[in-house]
DNA sequence: TGACATTAAACAAACGTTTAATTAACTTTG
DNA sequence: CAAAGTTAATTAAACGTTTGTTTAATGTCA
């Protein structure tokens, strides 16, 4: 039976296995890398999840999320821009959240391998983004929203997002961050989201 | 003494190293694949280029590009608002020609170690992004632009055009493109240039 | 002949995975 | 309740491959 402290050790290899594969990639981190790294026998990621590769499977099924989980969020707010609102914030907070996951899947994105998790991730961005664009076009036939180019507008929230989020170093660079950590920051998303409303009021003529 | 031929050899090697870097990423990719994907014995490698982390390097200072190259370009047009455009315009038709290259670039960024080789890629886009930024503050001292968050609004440029070139499977999935080739033709591309000025014309109240 | 180009073969090191033995934790039994 | 039995967890060592690189021999062309 697997007890709790199984459970435990198992999250704690996939949580370390996640930040190498995000930081470097899955080539790049050794099996040998992550059992150091998380403190246990190297034999324990064979007798835990079969393989190096199931393992990087692991590591991305667990938090693929749900376009439900955004529709159900979603559905509070009475008018589309409130909606809108809401979306970049979410998308906003899952990114910075999980930026180092961000990574892993705008990777396995880029290099466009056919494999079966590829197909898996893809699916379930794609989810995500259908629902997102739904929102706009609602907006604009409600005549909430100027009508624009609906998918680049999408593309455009998560392109700019992406950008502050998986381009650490060079983020912290350009606007002038000290320390990697403080990027991350209340004040930072702050501004981020601020940006991204106003850009979004002009474009979509929000009143 | 070095032929042209040997030169054309090199690169040969250089170009197709650079479309599979790009693709799988320095890792995922032996020195054995590039040798038989260039048709050449696997030892040139080392003969030609001293190692496979000396080829990498070479294939991405070939193509880095300096900041000079904006400068004199868009020095050409006399308002800010034109600079601005054809800012874009460079950065759509720059990162649609060699987005392979643009795949490589972004990886590097994303795991932030840091290398001699990240530094280097570091520096020449931040100096690429001062001098993008350096236009829109101009533009808005001179009343061109509205007032907005200059480094965000770089950000988001670079951000959307980014989201659009190296995530070509989504992309494609997204704007409902057939084949992936067709994706990077004039018609999207200008499709991408239409959405960009809208959105910014909006943004930075151009008249 | 001499300098460069190219080759097949070999190199040690690192890779992911498996094995077989041992320890730990829990259940059953006398 | 303790001893025996059973299963799960953990280990060090070894496995066969593949890795990047080097070597030493051969080919090419002026």
């Amino acid at each position: 039976m697997q007890t709790s402290k199984t459970q435990d050790k198992r999250d704690d290899i996939l949580d370390v296995a996640e930040k190498l594969f995000a930081e470097q990639g899955f080539e790049a981190i050794s099996v040998r890398e992550i059992s150091k790294a998380a403190d246990i026998n190297i034999a324990m990621v064979s007798y835990y999840f079969g393989s190096k590769e199931k393992l990087y499977e692991e590591v991305v099924n667990r938090k693929l999320i749900s376009s439900d989980m955004l529709r159900s969020h979603l559905d509070k707010f009475p008018t589309y821009k409130e909606k809108l609102f809401a979306l970049i914030d979410i998308y906003i907070e899952k990114f910075f959240e999980r930026r180092m996951f961000q990574n892993i899947i705008f990777r396995e994105m880029a290099m466009n391998q056919r494999t079966a998790m590829a197909e898996k991730i893809t699916a379930q961005i794609h989810q995500n983004f259908m629902f997102s664009a739904d929102i706009i076009q609602k907006g604009i036939k409600l005549k909430e929203f100027k009508k624009v180019d609906v998918e680049m507008t999408v593309m455009s929230i998560i392109g700019i997002v992406r950008m502050y989020t998986t381009s650490g170093t060079m983020a912290c660079k350009i606007l002038e961050i000290a320390d990697e950590a403080d990027a991350f920051d209340q004040k930072h998303k702050n501004r981020l989201r601020k940006h991204l409303r106003e850009l979004l009021t002009n474009h979509l003529d929000i009143k």
